[in-house]
RNA sequence: GGUCCGGUAGCUCAGCUGGAUAGAGCAUCAGCCUUCUAAGCUGAGGGUCAUUGGUUCGAAUCCAAUCCGGAUCACCA
């Protein structure tokens, strides 16, 4: 049991004792002391002040005193400053601590046989990942990982978009400009190459969009369908009468022009001819369906070996073309007990304005279904297949809307895992010079990233030369280990939900709040526990010293760390933990020599805080995906 | 326009279930390697916690309004 446990319990049951009525963990705070006052953790009380109609100062002096007189092992003195009781952590309760924390598992619960999936990845297979899947990568592993410590039987899930308007792209342009190329007639990782023709089909796009527009300024329509040209006549017109003076003049401006942009791609040549392969894979036509499934496979020939490099692993991998069909089933049934309504058009919503939402299509005119219906679909499966208690969807949060749909769809079907969907949302990551954009080719693309960190790594190792007795092998075992770990931290160490600003210059660095920094503090302690280890039995009477003291905190607030982290889903929580765990350690250890401390028992206390420590660096960091080198 | 999210040091971020004089890292400046790894440590400067009002013993934290930024509101995924 944590000291804040403890201490929460017998202040309950002390106030008890003191004054009548019933007290709980609500009518009071416990904070840790401000380093300027005496003592460890402060009670605040002054909420209590009214109920009890006593004094803050008495109301502290009754309560302090009772809590040292029947606790004196826990509690060895309080004082009061303004109406704050600070009391202060006996040190033999700091030290008994040791023999639970130098346990390799310190801080893991026991099994409580609740199941959750978390979802995470989900790559589209026209592209290779970027920066911003590799947020969501590291987050849905750690969450996963997280939730495993604190006794979760975790399931990690993916679900591959592997169909779609976007492949057919990269085909389309492949089979047209692609002279039969492969990854392995040109060199060009599987994924690269893939991505590489849906840049080009997206340039060639553009092109043709912008002789469209040429042709409507020479008053040209034909290349519209008549619905789509009446639909453009009245943009056109809108355009045309704005009031430049109007407040909202450009942004009603560059949302007309967006509108009309959108119609204009869909009439190209290159557009028609996509929709028209999508409908022959639909179909099942085999030339589409092998060109197909081979740039597929040379994409996840790419994926593959990013995602060993990264370390992203699944127990269960969907492939959108198997599950694109599912959840029409569903919505017929939901149709029947009138979930749902069906317009003239045959195509069928759901009314949500009650929810303060809209209107949402689940069926088209056609009878094919969209995104949601798929995903009401799958996620019924996946419920089916694993018997989850929570189900957690790593997305970025953009699709807040459609997931706060998802989920109420569920409801309203009265679906039994309805309650238990989870959108983990993300914010997207940002360059400083704003959002990145495919279209544009500002994305840092994944695999370039990794490589740069992990040259950064080298160059570091290799000018600081601590390492010059490892072989190739194990020197490229650290360049990944530091690389990978310094852009893993610098991408878990920001609070998921916050959309985070991408630096460069500051992601290479290597120093300060960095995956590096806590790498090397665990180095620092493998080298110490190379020298010595803790042998006997600690049998410590001397008082400890302050720094010892602040370790002796830290190391026993991990397990408090680590619930709060599975509770939020929130790496960010263990990261900035370990940070300022390392960062009390690197002060101990230039106060305070380990190994060859004053005393045997000051040096069986010492070594046993580095096992400690070094013990929480490297259960911590794994379970944010970060591997701890004993040298470095 | 509706809905949702955010605004804390020059930059990137903690702190937000209300508590004492708002913290880190980077950057800037000044120190520390004959002692277990200096990818480290110690110190200094740097703040109208967007603005205004409210709630109360007490507000960066809660509420309201305003300003600024972002996301979203498809028979796309």
């Amino acid at each position: 049991m944590s000291i804040l446990h403890i201490l929460s319990q017998y202040t309950i049951k002390s106030l008890g004792e003191l004054y009548p009525g019933s007290f709980s963990a609500g009518d009071f705070q416990i904070n840790q002391t401000k380093p300027e006052f005496e003592g460890d953790y402060t009670l605040v009380l002054f909420s209590l002040v009214k109920k009890l109609k006593i004094a803050p100062e008495a109301l502290c002096d009754a309560l302090g005193r009772k809590l040292v007189q029947q606790h004196p092992e826990i509690f060895s003195s309080y004082n009061i400053i303004k109406g704050f009781l600070n009391l202060s952590i006996s040190d033999s309760y700091w030290v008994n601590i040791l023999s639970n924390s130098v346990d390799p598992d310190f801080g893991k619960s026991a099994p409580t046989g609740r199941r959750v999936m978390v979802e995470y990845s989900s790559p589209n297979t026209n592209k290779p990942l970027h920066l911003g899947h590799l947020r969501n990568n590291f987050l849905g592993w750690s969450v996963a990982e997280i939730l495993k410590f604190n006794g979760n039987e975790v399931f990690k899930s993916c679900i591959v978009n592997d169909r779609g308007v976007h492949i057919c792209k990269s085909m389309l342009a492949w089979e047209k400009w692609g002279n039969k190329e492969t990854p392995k007639s040109t060199g060009i990782k599987g994924d690269h190459l893939v991505g590489d023709y849906y840049v080009k089909f997206e340039n060639a796009l553009k092109r043709e969009a912008e002789e469209l527009k040429q042709k409507e300024g020479n008053g040209n329509f034909v290349h519209y369908d008549a619905p789509t040209a009446d639909k453009v006549q009245v943009l056109s017109n809108a355009l045309a009468n704005l009031n430049p003076t109007d407040t909202k003049y450009t942004d009603k401006k560059e949302k007309i022009e967006g509108e009309l942009k959108e119609l204009r791609r869909g009439a190209t040549p290159l557009m028609k001819e996509v929709k028209q392969m999508l409908v022959d894979w639909e179909a099942g036509k085999p030339e589409v369906i092998a060109l197909w499934k081979q740039m597929n496979n040379w994409v996840y020939e790419g994926f593959d070996v990013t995602y060993k490099k990264i370390g992203t692993d699944f127990d269960k991998v969907y492939y959108e073309s198997n599950t694109y069909l599912l959840g029409k089933d569903i919505v017929e049934e939901g149709l029947k007990k009138n979930v749902f309504f069906k317009k003239d058009d045959g195509s069928v919503w759901i009314d949500l304005q009650k929810e303060g939402l809209d209107e949402k299509l689940v069926l088209r005119k056609d009878g094919t279904s969209v995104y949601i219906t798929q995903d009401i679909g799958l996620a019924e499966q996946k419920y089916r297949e694993f018997n989850t208690d929570q189900s957690i969807y790593v997305i970025a949060d953009e699709q807040n809307y459609h997931m706060t749909v998802l989920k109420l769809i569920c409801q309203k079907l009265g679906l039994a895992f309805a309650h238990d969907i989870f959108h983990l949302s993300y914010g997207m990551v940002e360059l400083p010079s704003g959002r990145m954009k495919s279209r544009e080719g500002t994305v840092v693309d994944a695999d370039d990233m990794i490589e740069e960190m992990v040259k950064t790594a080298q160059k570091h190792t290799t000018e600081l030369g601590k390492v010059n007795d490892f072989t190739e092998e194990e020197l490229s075992q650290l360049y990944e280990t530091l690389g990978i770990g310094a852009i893993k931290f610098y991408l878990l160490r920001v609070d998921p939900k916050k959309r985070m600003v991408f630096n460069p210059e500051e992601s290479i660095d290597f120093h300060g709040f960095t995956g590096p920094f806590i790498q090397y503090t665990h180095a620092r302690i493998k080298s110490i526990l190379r020298k010595a280890q803790p042998g006997g039995t600690v049998n410590y009477s001397a008082a400890l010293l302050p720094l010892e003291k602040e370790l002796l905190v830290s190391i026993e607030h991990y397990p408090e760390v680590l619930q709060q982290a599975a509770k939020e889903l929130n790496p960010s929580v263990l990261a900035n933990y370990l940070f300022s765990l390392a960062k009390t350690f690197n002060s101990f250890y230039s106060e305070h020599q380990v190994a060859n401390a004053e005393t045997e028992e000051k040096k069986q206390l010492r070594l046993r805080l580095a096992v400690s420590t070094g013990n929480i660096l490297s259960s911590g960091l794994k379970m944010l995906g970060i591997r701890a080198p004993e040298r470095m």
